[in-house]
DNA sequence: TCGCCTGATGATAGTGATTCTCACTCTCGT
DNA sequence: ACGAGAGTGAGAATCACTATCATCAGGCGA
């Protein structure tokens, strides 16, 4: 059952948006990705769960909740640290950090990084890292 | 009424945890100062409110948020980012970022900081920085 | 010494985001 | 058509936190 006739978990048109395999693509599914697919900026579960209930009255608030954290075990999405909690990013894959704009929410990815090294890490203070998160934030260039 | 006969605000025997000027330094902060000075890990407003609350009984769980939130502003304790929220630790003053210990919840301050720098960041993203959250998540030594 | 003013407090209700529960539905493979 | 199990919506529950408000405390001036 894996990888066989079900096929193709999500479509390639939502640019990105991995869901695990062998979950099935259902359409409230579908309405919650496009609506992040449409998105150019962070957001919130509430605020995905208002667009795509357009698309999909009947849907429901646990189902949005639901289809992002699959989102997020794929590392398509990625919830955002700091003030601008609650919200969730879209994530390309790789490693990478956000720039996040304080007046419009729009958040841009760069692959700069000179987080701590995990051997320098591990030699000054016997930390063993893991992984981190950084978050810059500011104002971006349409807003400034 | 500003900073004349009242003068202290703070004592100095709670290791660097300061008050803004002008608040008066009463039981109830007093016992919430000591359960955060007696701490070497991360904390949450719930956790000091249990401690603080056996010395002094009547304490109020809003009072914790209250001081919690006031040594935010003098930069002595600061919410912790990413999967450890919700919570806080002590800062010393100064840029710094923190070594989150998934396993026991100790926290390293580090001066290790390799975020992109602003110039760079509005070189290529015309991206104002104003601030960053840097925060490595791993083992502590003596987990390890 | 006595009130007074204002900051501080505790109890409690309220809020917003998220998670849980559960009966029901839909889909897939057979 | 059928059975199994993934997926669903509604709403209750939980969690962290905030707002409200009557009351308290402790310097201050009179």
């Amino acid at each position: 059952m894996a990888g066989k006739g079900r096929a193709l978990p999500t479509e390639t048109d939502y640019r990105g948006l991995l869901l695990p395999a062998s979950t099935r693509l259902t359409p409230q599914r579908r309405a919650v990705l496009d609506a992040i697919a449409a998105r150019r900026s962070s957001f919130t579960a509430v605020s995905l769960f208002q667009v795509a209930r357009r698309r999909n009255p009947g849907l429901g608030i646990a189902t949005v909740y639901r289809t992002v954290e699959l989102l997020r075990q794929t590392g398509s999405v990625r919830p955002l640290t700091g003030d601008a909690r609650p919200a969730y990013v879209r994530c390309e894959p790789g490693h990478h950090h956000h720039l996040v704009c304080l007046a419009c929410g729009a958040v841009e990815e760069t692959e700069l990084c000179g987080a701590p090294s995990p051997a320098e890490l591990r030699r000054r203070y016997g930390f063993r890292a893991e992984g981190h998160e950084l978050d810059v934030y500011g104002t971006c260039a349409r807003c400034a």
